[in-house]
DNA sequence: CAAATATAATGAACGGTGTTCAGTATTTCC
DNA sequence: GGAAATACTGAACACCGTTCATTATATTTG
């Protein structure tokens, strides 16, 4: 039946226009900031559509964050493709730190709002693993190669992505404010520090 | 004059009462689904009421992030007082998770929360600085006398903050569901993740 | 093609939020 | 006791996420 299939295809193209236009607000001015009611505006239907197209406000985080946790697995790709495992999980820390103070708001919503974490198995987060993953994998070849200091690649993993996550989002929640120093101050700080807790895990 | 005493007297248990209320049900139910009308509800007033004490809810949590740096900072007094200083930056990193994870509303409001962080000089931030210079003074007095592996005791610190934050803020906002562990699991394995850390930086 | 049905979109309404302010009650002062 | 100052109220404003009866449009049927 043709039409039908016009009408599934034009239902993902609506909720495409919906989780554009909502990606595009998240990213500009948050996600608490960003109302239905201005993406309903923005896309010209009324507030009332969007709820024929996603069951709530969290479903369109969801969406995002599954595009946002794919968009860092392409970063991390194309930004860390190293062979080296220990040059890789350089990259990879530099990929992630830069990720999180050029998108902000995009990082906000992938590891710092609350949020119902109900379904990890589900969409939303698969692409998280997968970014996980892109870590995890690398701290294994380091921990089976002996470049690194850690015996439980999971400790390890873990270490790495508490310490990352920690200097992003102590700073873009503006935490560092607290050193004195003028934003580029601290980000080359920042740089510099990760370079030393690596330095100090390397075997 | 007695009387204006008696205002002003007045008018700071008035405060208080409000306050205590607020940190009340900031700490049961957190900052965001606190709202000024249920506090009202709560002392019995009513929700105007609260801004003739208060310029706005801002200003209820700089009051209250005050208290809670005040609290934090007692913590590392009573729980980490070792002359040691290495032993002490134990104490302080466990003083700190532990923390967090006790009282995940309160750490929210300090740490994690989007908030108007424009007067770090202003009295909010004054007991936050009493908790980093804590640490700061710690990890300064461990470079100096050679027993960590850092020789800008800044970022020692901001070291030192940025993994055991990592660690509490992902835990508290259900990120570390992706390592598919119980509860008690990742506490353990941040537990002994921050070990391997400090085990890592020391001299 | 017209009528009946199914689908899609609307926008008012509900109960919530932070905040303001004209009006009222209370207290202090002369 | 009456005037002035202070304290408090609660309705109102402009938002929010969400629901749903109603309306408009599109499809199917006779």
């Amino acid at each position: 039946m043709g039409i039908s299939d016009r009408k599934e295809r034009e239902k993902q193209e609506m909720k495409r226009l919906i989780i554009d236009a909502a990606t595009h607000m998240f990213l500009e001015e948050g996600y608490e900031k960003t109302s239905i009611r201005n993406i309903a505006d923005k896309i010209e239907y009324s507030p009332g559509t969007i709820y024929l197209y996603y069951k709530d406000k969290d479903e369109l985080l969801h969406e995002v964050q599954r595009e946002a946790f794919r968009r860092l697995l392409e970063a991390f790709e194309e930004k860390a493709p190293s062979r080296n495992p220990w040059k890789r999980l350089e990259q990879i820390t530099q990929t992630y730190i830069q990720f999180g103070h050029e998108q902000p708001e995009l990082y906000d919503l992938m590891f710092i709002i609350r949020a119902p974490m109900n379904k990890v198995e589900d969409q939303g987060w698969l692409n998280g693993k997968g970014c996980f993953s892109y870590l995890m994998d690398c701290v294994q070849e380091c921990v089976s190669k002996k470049l690194i200091r850690f015996s439980d690649p999971r400790a390890a993993a873990l270490s790495v992505w508490s310490m990352c996550h920690g200097f992003v989002s102590l700073n873009i929640r503006c935490r560092m404010k607290i050193l004195e120093m003028d934003e580029a101050g601290v980000e080359k700080l920042i740089a510099a520090t990760v370079q030393e807790y690596l330095r100090m895990i390397k075997a």
